[in-house]
DNA sequence: GAGTGGTCTAGACCACTTT
DNA sequence: AAGTGGTCTAGACCACTCA
């Protein structure tokens, strides 16, 4: 038969692979026809059978091992993807109102906490930036920023009164590496009054680093009130 | 001649175009040269230079467009993969000691809670279990979870005190789509108290559903106090 | 040793989009 | 109309690993 479905000869072969796994048919640790099987069932070339099993090899739903063959991957952990958007982009996709405010802008050698926050990455001078950015004129983040000069001596010039840290970054910066870690953290006598929220107020919190090679450009510590955001996540197999 | 560096052709043209974009030689917008082009400056067959600029386009490095050609990709918002494993797993990745507990098990038709958490999925009857995770003897994670028994009766009879429902689902039962939330939420009055945290304290919290096609399978609250977990997530380009 | 996946070739035809 | 990427073939040889 071979009825010809839509899409490619491998989207339809990965997707009747899908649905044998989806239905429970072929479950975790089940072993999976070789590519010269497959070619015979599918009734076209190894290379377009391995390609469909390396797809989905990459996407961590098959585990292929020479001579082993192709297996459903056992579970573990999955990876999810995680959508990060700047912060403006966040808010009006959710069709709120978009404000921007800077609220402090301080230069200066790197003290304690700019080594602290950069992992003593940065010897020479630091821009520290504050800045609110409000959801329909409630506060939705606020942003500590620190920026590495040494790094990023243009950043010294730029008026970050219209423009936020983060979107003049994403444009003027390359960037090699980043790391990023959500917590829960109850709000401190400060992060409290610019958010408007009660002292000890359960926050999420995102702190990330950006890295150029080995150098350090940036750290961000973002603080959202538990109240008015989450991330969102969606996956399928 | 091709001084044959480490692994194969594709992965050479991949990590080289990959240098020119990190070097800023080939910024964002710009046009790479066409597959017949890179095949006489690799000298090797068409189909190895698209399997090179295929899998860059999937990891987001570069678009491509027939008779336009392929581009570094413009800035946009940003795809962070986040891990999410089992919590067994979590905690002994850590180094800690891992315990299990089950703290309630109750079976009964779907009430108002229920439904709620199905999101209206789940007519007839549900097992909610109450779990608690520790990390070297210490609360780690409270895990309230609803099963939806007419997507998985099996569970029904499955015995969780010893074995976590996550863990028990996660082999049993094949899945096709997940949602998750991250928040930060204050700690209610029967939660502070298994976590043994202050009531009103930070707490991370993931809500995660599950559905086997169009049927729910089960909802997971799982709640960590503030001051002991958090989710990190690494990205390099 | 034999069977598995991993890579590669030198062609071919098609689909799309810009000119 | 021409040039780009998208797919596919029918071979080939290699690398790994289990029996």
């Amino acid at each position: 038969m071979s009825g010809r479905q839509a899409g490619p000869t491998y989207a339809r072969i990965k997707r009747d692979i899908l649905a044998k796994i989806r239905q429970g048919e072929w479950c975790d640790g089940h072993r999976i026809p070789s590519e010269m099987e497959l070619t015979r069932t599918f009734d076209c070339s190894r290379m377009t059978v391995h390609r469909a099993l390396r797809e989905l090899a990459s996407e961590g739903v098959v585990t292929r091992r020479r001579r082993a063959g192709t297996r459903v991957t056992l579970e573990g952990g999955r990876n999810v993807l995680l959508e990060i958007a700047r912060t403006d982009k966040l808010i009006t996709d959710l069709g709120h109102d978009y404000r921007y405010e800077l609220v402090a802008r301080a230069r200066g050698p790197a003290d304690a906490e700019a080594r602290a926050k950069f992992g003593s990455g940065a010897q020479g001078d630091v821009l520290k930036l504050v800045c609110l950015h409000y959801a329909n004129e409630k506060p939705f983040q606020l942003e500590e920023r620190w920026i590495n000069l040494e790094a990023v001596p243009s950043a010294g010039d730029a008026d970050f009164t219209k423009t936020p840290p983060g979107t003049w970054l994403l444009r003027a910066i390359p960037w090699s590496d980043a790391e990023q870690i959500i917590s829960a953290q109850p709000a401190a006598a400060g992060e409290a009054k610019l958010l408007d929220v009660e002292l000890g107020a359960a926050l999420l919190v995102i702190e990330r680093r950006t890295w150029l090679d080995r150098a350090i450009v940036t750290f961000a510590r973002l603080s959202h009130p538990g109240s008015v955001y989450h991330l969102k996540t969606t996956l399928s197999r």
